[in-house]
DNA sequence: CAGTGGTCTAGACCACTAC
DNA sequence: TAGTGGTCTAGACCACTGA
């Protein structure tokens, strides 16, 4: 008898819970409709509440949902496609990069390593931040080493050492992409609680041969898919 | 009384915590080194096992640590950067993908609306495997229209398949990055659990202006870091 | 088999938002 | 102030690994 049965190894409570939740999105949500809150739901589906705080964890995390703290959770948009291999071929349309700060500081002994600069030695630090379609993207810190703007003595504003960059002739750019999760001043830029889960683009900037700057950009993971190659518009509508 | 007391947000305990394990690891442990189990960690730090675990997880998911049920909790090595920016100028050196199989399947919608064929139109799936280093690091399903292999009648294995792609001449190609939960049947080529954090890299290749096929590669967001643009070797030693 | 991480419970209190 | 999600606890049992 039944040798057929497959047994199968017992699925974890919430990962079901998520199957089941997810299916109820495509079928019984709108985009942006206010879910019941965490307690109604684990009542509903008959488990504690920190189990069904570990369904709608993953479907944050895949973006199907966004939840908010005093607010509750909404069914999200899908993600948003942002451009990231910057225009190697043409101008691109617009930059909805905004630089928000500059300072001079010691960078992160990763960052140091990529611009072959001294462990110790202080660089400019611009600030950026990225909005698209009204909500902010990314936080961006760009890490400019003084060696590769020399018209600039001492700290300078972020307008001049971007300008200084443009005027050395960038070459071309190199790019890696991690999981990370967000500081507590990026998350901030972000409104998003810190810890929450990120993408960060490491990207050196060439001149001459030689690495002119690096930008260790976060991008949030939930709301971006990050997007490569030709220039593709978001798919969304499509 | 005392208005200037900045009375600083409580920090949370995880969140603490895991700077405080962040700078013991960076400090007093080596790679592959084993740490104390959860529950002696937690009494060590005075938290219940959840909180510690909270901990945990985030540091598993910047890829500090490496955990596996019935074993333990490792330091794990830097992630290892993969090329991601298949090889547009010239060939690469070796491409460590191994073919897994292939078969006939109506693609998933997304997939569909990408490839440009009827929703419920079957393709030629291949599945490959990509190990780097003798780890697992991607599970790739390569979604190929009947329209863009007319050699191939019905059901065709994996090299048959790839092999009429390669003849077509691709032109380019166009790729995404977001982070994803890894699917029951990636797991287990990932060797990780279902639903462990993955960055999946969806890449529509380009014949003669159309797109002749779609691959979706999820990755393991714990051990990889994506490179993209110039052939970018890994850091970790330099 | 003992020991590990993974899942789950039933509570409690806190921080935040919006009314 | 009421209601939300975020944090935390102190337990329990399960699935898996390796000796």
């Amino acid at each position: 008898m039944g040798t057929t049965q497959l047994d199968t190894v017992p699925e974890p409570k919430y990962w079901h819970l998520k199957t089941v939740l997810a299916e109820a999105l495509d079928s019984e949500f709108a985009v942006g409709e206010i879910l019941p809150n965490e307690r109604e739901l684990a009542a509903r589906f008959g488990v504690a509440r920190a189990t069904l705080r570990q369904a709608l964890e993953q479907l944050e995390l895949e973006g199907r949902l966004q939840r908010r703290r005093g607010v509750g959770t909404t069914v999200a948009p899908p993600r948003m496609g942002v451009s990231i291999g910057s225009a190697k071929d043409g101008g691109h349309a617009e930059d909805d990069w905004e630089t928000a700060g500059a300072e001079t500081a010691v960078p992160p002994a990763a960052v140091a390593r990529l611009l072959g600069t001294d462990a110790d030695e202080p660089v400019h630090v611009v600030r950026r931040s990225r909005v698209t379609g009204g909500q902010p993207v990314a936080a961006e810190l760009l890490y400019v080493p003084t060696a590769s703007v020399p018209a600039l003595t001492g700290p300078a504003d972020a307008d001049a050492v971007l300008r200084e960059l443009q005027n050395l002739g960038l070459d071309g750019e190199d790019q890696a992409v991690e999981l990370g999760s967000a500081r507590a001043d990026d998350a901030k830029q972000l409104d998003r609680l810190p810890g929450a889960p990120v993408l960060v683009v490491t990207t050196r900037h060439f001149a001459e041969g030689r690495t002119a700057a690096v930008g260790v950009a976060t991008y949030r993971a939930d709301t971006c898919r990050l997007t490569f190659g030709s220039d593709t518009v978001s798919l969304s509508g499509v």
